[in-house]
DNA sequence: CAAGCTATTGAGTGTGCGACCAATAAGCAA
DNA sequence: TTGCTTATTGGTCGCACACTCAATAGCTTG
């Protein structure tokens, strides 16, 4: 009868499994960070013995890289979404702003950061990286492009403006581990979107 | 009279030896990452046994602390003297911005990155990051000043200004492990100075 | 209902880590 | 030279990790 002492086995489709078993560790890359993703930590998460995790992903670092993968791409979509209708260019950049400058988006300033980081070890989870900036990067151009085209913004590359809003941000999220709250307000209003 | 098989126990100066372990400390942080200041690699790089490492920081982590600090003043230090007498503000920032962007940056790019993450997990180099980020402000900030004084340069605040310019390098600098090197030049190319 | 496929478990291997401590010997002082 | 202080060693402990694999049991199919 003991729910701990003898559990019963669930046996589920792998396709589920699996899909369960990326979406808990891109969960636990979110708040606890990458080096958490290990077999007992996802097993434990999922209620399953981490022989398992071994039997989907027999390289953890595989793992990693998926579950970066994972949580970085919902939130690109989350941030600007892929296929946009409506609003204009400028409502989308102004919540994207909005979005990625505040509180919320602490917890993926610090998966980008630890990200990066891990990248120094993992080559795996390094291509990842590098194919989720390229997503992020012409997203944000695409926008960029579509303001242009509508005569909302002025630039002569999108970009390059993309790619600098983009290193501000990354500028600005590299403090989200030691930050103390005390950021001057110039540094902290958002920015006017410039042309380049 | 193997020298491997039966070492001759070397007896330093306590002051010497912590010095020593901390410099190497430094060293390996610099080339391979914070996380691979362990006992063993210190002791082995110094030729010594790992307790002794152990005797000299009873906590890992507060050697790991001590040797970002010693990287990261050095460093400072290297791209900003602190007692300026000779050249000009210009001249100062000038050699300033050219190391920052170089690719001899880079290893001090990762050290950053690896401790801002780091500090996630780490009070004691979280402690260290902050007050070596308030280092870092404070010179920059220092030399700004000195070059509004001269009538070099022009901004309404020095400090904003140079958390302005360290930001940007925080962010280039968050990609010194996954950049593949195919920079757009406009991104590459060392921005103009430019008032608040 | 029976049989087979395979998702899942349980148990074990080897590695590297920080921490701890009694024993040892280097260098200094008497 | 002798003796003392203490820097240094060698060994050990417990823990967490990834990875392996034979045994087990859930589900589906005939």
């Amino acid at each position: 009868m003991p729910s701990s002492v003898q559990r019963k086995r669930i046996r589920k489709d792998p396709a589920d499994r699996r899909a369960e078993i990326v979406a808990a560790a891109a969960g636990i890359a979110l708040t606890e960070g990458l080096e958490c993703i290990t077999l007992r930590r996802i097993g434990e998460e999922l209620d399953v013995r981490p022989g398992l995790i071994s039997h989907y992903f027999p390289a953890v670092e595989d793992l990693v890289a998926e579950a970066f993968g994972h949580a970085a791409s919902a939130e690109l979509d989350a941030l600007i979404p892929a296929g946009r209708t409506d609003g204009t260019p400028t409502r989308h950049l102004a919540r994207f702003f909005a979005h990625a400058t505040g509180q919320a988006y602490d917890n993926i300033s610090r998966l980008w950061l630890n990200a990066r980081h891990l990248s120094r070890y993992r080559p795996v989870l390094s291509d990842r990286v590098v194919a989720q900036e390229a997503a992020w990067r012409e997203r944000l151009e695409g926008l960029i492009r579509d303001g242009v085209g509508r005569g909302e913004f002025r630039t002569d590359d999108p970009l390059v403006a993309a790619i600098r809003i983009l290193v501000v941000l990354d500028g600005l999220g590299a403090h989200a581990n030691t930050d103390t709250g005390n950021r001057p307000p110039a540094i902290r209003r958002r920015r006017q979107h410039r042309g380049a």
